[in-house]
DNA sequence: ATCGGCTCGCGCAA
DNA sequence: TGCGCGAAGCCGAT
């Protein structure tokens, strides 16, 4: 069998000797089998070295400050995981662990491996783990970003410093790596050995039945579901906060059993539009459509989200080690922050009342109901959340600090690029310019009640949520 | 309904 | 060095 080809610009080589023993893919990022890079990366190893393959996953429950429904969530991507992988006689190991990656740490030294090859993750935990290991592992160790679809790298060489800086190099970059996935090749047949039904009684202690279950089938679903219902609406109504016209695959990317790349490329097959006339901007940005909106304006506006700013989320976490507090917002932001501490604030919560939904304003109780009951909250609404914290704490550093911990805490998609750079743009600045200036905020872009009212039906969302 | 002003600084043209 | 314009807004004037 010929050789799986990859491009070696996915690819981030820590050690570069490929010792004796078989090759072990660790799949931290990215849960699933098909179109995954570092998956065909670590197959392409194996060919090359003629020997075999395993992969290791490292669960850790309770892994930045998540829960029963993060731990479900990715058992259910797991055990299919584990399902394809057999079918492909590709032995998977599950390492049970603790955040201090004892478990794992063992396992990777009691093991003869010639090579590691693992998923880009640009988090702290990751990055930290990767230098530990880089201590005492000798041989082969690879990094490959298998969650953007121009690596991080190659998009650009910096923290950029806002949309409009990235875009042009997203764009240029895009077609020439979005490229068809090709097959995992075989390795045999083997039969599947963790006993999921145990590790759901032992690791997920709470009723998880509320929340989305989790695996690349289920995406496929979301995915097809948005193709053929919503698509047509997202360009003027994703931020309709009574309806559910966002694509929903948030959680799906965020534990990778799905991948941004699959989806622009189901997108462009369901539309028939050459991924070049997707990459412009849209006249009026992310303001309602006045006129007829094509088949063209709503994918343009969903690549937007999928690829400009999701990537530009990873650049900003991959440059930034301290991505979620508020030393990395900008300078003028910081300042104008700094300036309004003194600022008379009309209500103050603690983090208690925050997490209890006990605010006065029942939009705000209800997004963060939203939030808690059901593991997603409204895209648009979590601006207006965020804000908000900031609006009603005495020190911008705790917005934050309580932001990141409600966010990780509750959302499926919470502990991703996406969280924190979304909290920090609310609440700091990031990738904004400077608003006219008011109390408690200074310059960083206000949201109101008021205006959330005028625009959507405020009784009907808070009604769902009690 | 629509528009301009508010404010800062990056990136690029000159 | 100057200038255009930007992650999803707000407010008041028209």
């Amino acid at each position: 069998m010929k050789g799986v080809l990859i491009d070696k610009r996915r690819i981030r080589t820590e050690r570069e000797v490929v010792g004796t023993g078989p090759v072990l893919y660790w799949m931290n990022r990215e849960m699933r089998v098909d179109d995954n890079w570092s998956l065909l990366y670590a197959c392409a190893l194996a060919q090359q070295h003629d020997t075999t393959l395993e992969v290791v996953y490292n669960l850790i429950p309770g892994y930045l400050g998540g829960g029963a429904r993060q731990t479900s969530f990715k058992l259910d991507s797991l055990e299919e995981v584990e399902q394809e992988l057999s079918r492909l006689g590709i032995p998977f190991h599950l390492v049970v662990d603790t955040v201090d990656n004892t478990q794992f740490v063992s396992f990777l030294k009691k093991g003869k491996y010639g090579a590691m090859v693992t998923d880009l993750h640009p988090l702290r935990p990751t990055t930290e783990l990767h230098a530990a290991i880089l201590s005492f592992w000798e041989n082969g160790f690879f990094i490959v970003d298998s969650h953007n679809i121009t690596p991080v790298w190659e998009t650009s060489p910096k923290k950029e410093y806002a949309a409009y800086s990235i875009r042009p190099k997203i764009w240029k970059k895009t077609p020439e790596f979005l490229t068809e996935f090709p097959h995992v090749p075989s390795f045999g047949k083997l039969s599947a050995k963790t006993d999921w039904k145990k590790l759901r009684k032992d690791l997920v202690t709470e009723d998880a039945t509320a929340f989305l279950p989790g695996g690349t089938k289920e995406a496929h679903r979301v995915l097809k579901r948005f193709l053929s219902d919503r698509l047509e609406h997202y360009a003027n109504g994703r931020n309709d906060i009574t309806e559910t016209l966002q694509s929903g695959l948030s959680p799906y990317l965020h534990y990778g059993v799905i991948s941004s790349h699959r989806v622009v490329l189901e997108t462009l097959a369901f539309s028939g539009k050459k991924i070049e006339d997707c990459l412009h901007k849209q006249k009026n940005g992310a303001r309602v459509h006045t006129g007829p909106v094509s088949v063209l304006d709503n994918v343009r506006a969903f690549f937007e989200e999928l690829i400009v700013r999701k990537e530009l989320s990873d650049n900003f976490c991959y440059y930034e080690p301290n991505y979620d507090t508020l030393s990395a917002a900008p300078d003028w932001a910081r300042a104008s922050l700094e300036k309004c501490k003194k600022d008379k604030r009309e209500y103050v919560y603690t983090k208690k009342e925050f997490e209890e939904a006990r605010t006065h304003d029942k939009l705000w109780n209800a997004c963060q109901k939203q939030m808690t009951q059901t593991g997603c909250m409204h895209g648009y609404m979590r601006m207006y959340w965020a804000k908000k914290i900031l609006e009603w704490t005495d020190d911008p550093a705790e917005a934050v600090a309580i932001a990141v911990y409600l966010n990780d805490k509750y959302e499926l998609d919470g502990r991703d690029p996406n969280g924190y750079a979304g909290i920090l743009w609310s609440i700091a600045g990031l990738h904004d310019r400077a608003w006219f200036p008011r109390p408690v905020f200074g310059l960083v872009r206000y949201m109101s009640h008021e205006s959330l009212r005028k625009k959507y039906d405020i009784e009907t969302y808070i009604a769902r949520y009690t």
